[in-house]
DNA sequence: ATAGGGTTACAC
DNA sequence: GTGTAACCCTAT
């Protein structure tokens, strides 16, 4: 019995997008039951959506595969030629992911959720093998080899696993090559070395205006200017996002703040045993 | 119901 | 062989 492979089609993409945009991501079940979107996704379930949008994610985020796209992708002709940038924009939950996520400092100290066993060795052997612009598969797959038992399948697994890294923003390709991610290293690796051997962060600050303060003591200086630059760049591109995020934090907590007024002027008159509605009080208040 | 890891089928 | 898309399984 085989199962064929029911590939999407641009339709099925398409409405796939519209129902983001209408519901959100990771409103699946709502999307697919959406009469708007039904009859176009009824042969999908709620899952199936959500690893299509897992990959429609990879592919948007720019990293790896986006000059060879080999996607057919026959997009309609007439009117929306190109993409649209909102939907690149919107497509890009690992960048929001990326700038927001209290992630690492919610961890409680041993409970430290060790992420998955097999990450943590990726995360060792980029960590190790510093290479600047990062690993080939292959060589990862060595250096995990030398340290663990790995099964046979294990080299297919990393590529699985890689590419899931890059979803998430923690691991960036570079050619054919893998390396962790600027902020996420920071982030990872710093508490992961003993704190005790690692104080020559302070030297080194001197001369990297931080940012690239991880990377091999033995980089060229051409090397180590272009990674600047595309930090820099890479940066100010994040900057201005969390500037729009922080603009749109700030209208909804003035929204918000109305929102409390109006709560507490309603619990006030309802605990003093007025029966009225929001819409009553919400009028005389606005 | 959703998120994420793993597996299988397919294209290059 | 390698990378990717679709599918499957499981924990939350």
């Amino acid at each position: 019995m085989g199962a064929p492979k029911q590939k999407w089609t641009s339709e099925e993409e398409e409405a796939l997008r519209r129902g983001v945009l209408k519901h959100g991501a990771g409103k699946w079940r709502t999307i697919q039951k959406d009469p708007e979107f039904s009859p176009v996704l009824s042969s999908r379930s709620n899952i199936d959506l959500k690893d299509k949008w897992r990959n429609l994610s990879f592919s948007a985020s720019g990293l790896g595969s986006r000059d060879k796209l080999r996607v057919p992708r026959p997009k309609a002709p007439s009117s929306s030629p190109s993409p649209s940038p909102q939907l690149l924009l919107l497509s890009a939950p690992n960048n929001v992911a990326e700038a927001s996520p209290p992630e690492d400092c919610e961890k409680s100290p041993q409970d430290d959720k060790t992420p998955s066993p097999k990450f943590s060795m990726i995360l060792e052997a980029l960590d190790e093998l510093k290479e600047p612009n990062g690993s080939e598969v292959a060589t990862i797959c060595n250096f995990i080899e030398q340290r663990h038992e790995v099964q046979p399948n294990f080299r297919r697994l990393l590529c699985a696993k890689l590419r899931r890294l890059i979803g998430v923003n923690k691991v960036e390709k570079i050619d054919k090559s893998y390396k962790l991610t600027d902020s996420y290293a920071k982030r990872a690796l710093a508490p992961m070395k003993d704190p005790s051997l690692k104080k020559k962060d302070s030297a080194k600050s001197s001369k990297a205006a931080k940012g690239v303060g991880q990377l091999s003591p033995a980089l060229d200086a051409a090397e180590a200017a272009a990674m600047k630059v595309a930090d820099a760049e890479a940066k100010s591109h994040l900057a201005n996002e969390h500037m729009m995020e922080v603009e749109r934090i700030g209208k909804m907590a003035e929204e918000t703040e109305s929102l409390l007024e109006l709560a507490s002027e309603l619990y006030e008159r309802c605990s003093r045993g007025e029966a009225l509605t929001i819409l009553q009080v919400a009028h005389r208040e606005f």
